[in-house]
DNA sequence: ATCATTGCAAACACTTTGCATACGC
DNA sequence: GCGTATGCAAAGTGTTTGCAATGAT
């Protein structure tokens, strides 16, 4: 906790409880919550958070660079605890989001036309390991 | 027009006015279109269509595997008249996403785990070559 | 006549905005 | 006390749904 709130210090990010309780939610659930889904689960402990609140916090993390955001689904925003550069595979069955390791550069040299290129993403849709299982089972 | 009709036909999709034209607009404005986009602008040759008959039309097509839909911006879904497996850039500041050729096989081959991987997107987000242009000259 | 497509209007879901209250230095 | 953060409610935006009217064979 105290780890979280110098991290927030540090990048100049005034550290209050809910911005404290909502980056600690997203280090401890690396799932890529959505907005509803952390709202719901820190409602429990912080029975005045609103949403709004965790739209604002996510927004300024997002701009300090504290947060990935995941336009994945188009319906949906997620939110990822920013550690360093991989991408993600969606299972189109149960919908959970999963980390994959970069495992080459190849992304970031591959276009050298015109443009600056800021940000690379990458991901993948399909079923699961877990939903394959079921299935075969099923 | 007779051969999107035909496209259409061999693929078991009724060629209806309306679905016509709007393959016809995806093919002709290869721009990743919204909604909203092909909407407006098929509605001066199409007074009587909806934006209903455009999402209707659009899902069909994506069942079909005519199009692609790119959810790159979170806010809105985009729609690709598909060619080939491609990858898209998006500019920040004037919103344009821009086909950018896939220059070797690494991503489909990169994560060989438990899943089973159906679709591979990948997207860069920076500054087009015409607003860097601009930002000069401004 | 039948069955699918179309299109309006209402409902939905996620996100943003406006503003009054509460909190922390 | 002052300035920012919070949180409620309302508005906004893209998408989906229900259903009646239309159109094609």
């Amino acid at each position: 906790m105290n780890e979280l709130k110098q991290m927030l210090i540090s990048k100049g990010i005034k550290p209050t409880f809910q911005r404290i309780k909502i980056l600690e939610y997203l280090k401890r659930n690396n799932v890529h919550p959505t907005v509803e889904v952390i709202y719901k689960d820190l409602y429990k402990q912080v029975p005045t958070l609103s949403k709004t609140t965790v739209y604002n916090t996510l927004d300024i993390f997002h701009q300090y660079k504290l947060v990935d955001v995941l336009t994945i689904t188009s319906s949906e925003q997620r939110y990822d605890f920013e550690v360093h550069p991989h991408h993600h595979f969606l299972c189109k069955k149960c919908g959970a989001i999963i980390d994959m390791e970069v495992k080459c550069p190849y992304f970031a040299k591959m276009a050298p036309g015109r443009h600056r290129i800021d940000e690379v993403h990458g991901y993948f849709k399909g079923i699961c390991g877990n939903c394959l299982i079921k299935e075969e089972q099923g």
